[in-house]
DNA sequence: ATACAATATAGATAATCGTCTATGTTTAAT
DNA sequence: ATTAAACATAGACGATTATCTATATTGTAT
């Protein structure tokens, strides 16, 4: 199994689930914090606190610390490549994995 | 929650998976037999067949049933349809959810 | 009739995931 | 000093997932 493969589904995996990408989505207008986030939702504040934590390490969000709290925004290049890479793997190209195949039936 | 995440977050579920993944790259190329696909990985024959069972429920794979086999293929609307759904909730627009937000920090 | 090829189904298992409660940490305001 | 607000960490739990082995189904070819 190729590195892209893995790679791209891990980032895809963090945006499969309806929490994080309806907060992905409140980002996509621009910087928020953390406890304005948590009410939009209707789980505790350790849940969103682990939502945050994947989301930054996906590299998707990017967080300002300040000392009102943490301000979370898109970080727009890793969303791009993310649009992009899927984009590319969905589409035909000339150096595409099954021009090694052989038909057997 | 929306319908909308949910249902957005269970059909990128079906794409982040590494082997589904490959799958639909291969099929992105034109269509390809069951077997043929099964070549490609290190898995067994009821893994392919479960992870077939996925991406035909999902809607992004079209079957064609033949007495040789079963011919998979690409579903060029849906494909189309995750990548634009995709892109428009990482997107600004105007009647994104975070308008409703009223800042308390 | 028999054997083979392609696929599906059933049931089990180990790993991952989203959530919770309880508690810790840090900083600001009283 | 104490309290409160914002966030993190630890540990537990139930649900889901990807995989396996074993077996069933269906159609073709001998």
């Amino acid at each position: 199994m190729h590195y892209e493969y893995k790679d791209l589904a891990s980032l895809l995996k963090v945006v499969a689930e309806p929490n994080r990408l309806k907060i992905l989505e409140m980002l996509s207008c621009g910087e928020m914090c953390g406890c304005d986030i948590l009410a939009h939702f209707n789980f505790t504040q350790p849940t969103l606190s682990h939502h945050m934590s994947i989301l930054e390490k996906s590299g998707l969000v990017n967080v300002r610390k300040d000392t009102k709290g943490h301000y979370y925004s898109l970080n727009s290049n890793r969303k791009e490549g993310l649009i992009s890479e899927l984009t590319q793997i969905l589409s035909k190209t000339d150096h595409c994995i099954c021009k090694d195949s052989h038909s057997s039936c």
